[in-house]
DNA sequence: GTCATATATCAAATTAATTTGATATATGAC
DNA sequence: GTCATATATCAAATTAATTTGATATATGAC
């Protein structure tokens, strides 16, 4: 867990957004499996569509973010379904509180 | 409080050691007064010695740093007396809490 | 006032990040 | 196997961030 690098990924405000869909919405757009439609996430083709990019733009972002360990990504046949790593970010403010005695002002 | 623009401040890896200087550091350097000396925060002038940079770079950054609020300008005399902002910090965890309710997992 | 020192700001150069469009790869349907 | 679709990757263009050196501004000592 690198904090500089999580805070780089969280950095742009489109990597961000994206984030916040991902936290907010289900996974009801590529999900192959019913027993799977509860689960939080999204798919690339389901953030172009909600982002209005272009695929390639939308893939370099998400490589950002799961290169931070900020997102985890399955593969549903065709698709990719992208989730959030709540751990990661866990972790990430852990980091923060300990480098930076927030708590214990 | 604007989570993205402190993500942005703190994504670079000289601002976080920068963060990490000031939040260790007690305010010794260009401390005018000697009641002041209890207080954490380093001045630019240190900051050049500890990081080995040039004033010009020095003062970008802590402007950035500023800028996001994390960091408190003070100015004694000749110098500028930096300190930590952990309010900032607080609201910033709070936010990333709140938008990816990442204790509710 | 002059002088020395500390910091801010600017323009130019450099480096890094982002975006685009084209193409490659992989998968499922058939 | 072919075809359509979803995603990854690449190079080129663009944009943003960073660094440097020069200069401006401000302060305290005198």
């Amino acid at each position: 867990m690198d904090s500089v690098k999580i805070a780089k990924a969280l950095s742009d405000p489109i990597r961000y957004r994206i984030m916040l869909l991902l936290a907010r919405s289900e996974g009801t757009c590529c999900a192959t499996n019913k027993h799977d439609n509860h689960r939080y996430g999204m798919c690339n083709c389901e953030l172009m569509t909600e982002l209005g990019m272009i695929q390639s733009r939308v893939s370099y972002h998400m490589k950002e973010l799961t290169g931070a360990g900020l997102v985890t990504e399955e593969p549903r046949g065709k698709w990719k379904f992208y989730s959030i790593n709540k751990k990661t970010l866990q972790d990430y403010l852990d980091q923060l509180n300990k480098d930076f005695t927030i708590k214990t002002t």
